[in-house]
DNA sequence: CTTGGTGCAAACATTTTGCAGCACA
DNA sequence: TGTGCTGCAAAATGTTTGCACCAAG
């Protein structure tokens, strides 16, 4: 995923959907709840678009740290929790059954093979499936935006 | 005392349509690591395939409990934990963010578009899938035993 | 002056672990 | 005897909440 610019404050409108900043969709997801876009969430946002793949809160909270800012861990779950709301990010479990999270919106599908014997995680690559997904999504009048897709496969002799 | 062996699997006459007895895939895995198949174990392995679809460990307990038999809690968790050794069930989380556990050997896979802005589940049906995932495990030497495929989307207004 | 946001620490829910005793080979 | 299994209660993990205070409209 690509970066964003930093997350500005400033008024917001109607943009096509996919291609809209994603500050500016949390912005006005908030705003339709009567609640603000404030510089804790904007950093919090900011820390999850830098994140590549499934990340856990934990590494929000150094994340931020590092960058100089003091977020507490309150908020930032809350924070997530609001980005959720706005269909953001998802929470997923790993192979190693660590909670995380990830970015659904516009985000790169997640395609992968977990090895239910050794736990091993394999990527894998599958175009087909986006053009499968998206066929589908129209049938029901829904627009993808990610999808994740795990195949569970133990080695062949196991 | 209890020498007796467990019901291999005979009261369950609900048991998804499987290959091989999951209790003797399980007793297997036990055995290949010096593990024994205890009637604790059978208990919560006979209580895991009663259930339908993805179920929450404390349903376990209470399930068990119902029944007449006491396992703690510990020997549960520690017997989910060989079960997810031995391919049999997978942790995953629910719309909701509750960890719940979910059979995967010889499991109908689980094909849902999530909308992201409802919460809703909505279950398809994706038989090329399976297809797919055949063939890209074929080409990585493993045996599929199940899948699970979820589409991220909203309605087309939101 | 009302509504929403924050940090802190305490509470919570789920899962894991240490330990003493038990069962079987 | 040794190894593994169990229950219990305590600990650990990840997340949520109550509360006092702050900030913007």
């Amino acid at each position: 995923m690509d970066l964003q610019p930093i997350p500005d404050m400033n008024e917001t409108d109607s943009v096509p959907p996919i291609f809209e900043p994603l500050c500016a969709v949390f912005r006005r997801r908030l705003k339709a709840d009567g609640q603000k876009y404030t510089p804790e969430r904007a950093r919090v946002l900011d820390a999850v678009i830098r994140m590549e793949g499934p990340f856990e809160a934990e590494q929000l909270v150094e994340d931020l740290r590092a960058s100089g800012y003091r977020v507490s861990k309150a908020t930032i779950y809350r924070t997530i929790k609001l980005m959720q709301d706005a269909g953001i990010v998802q929470r997923v479990l790993g192979g190693d059954d660590v909670p995380r999270y990830q970015m659904i919106y516009g985000a790169k599908p997640d395609d992968t093979i977990v090895r239910v014997d050794t736990d091993e995680v394999i990527s894998i690559d599958i175009p087909e499936l986006i053009e499968l997904r998206d066929k589908i999504c129209a049938k029901y009048g829904l627009s993808p935006s990610s999808h994740r897709f795990q195949i569970f496969a133990t080695g062949n002799d196991a």
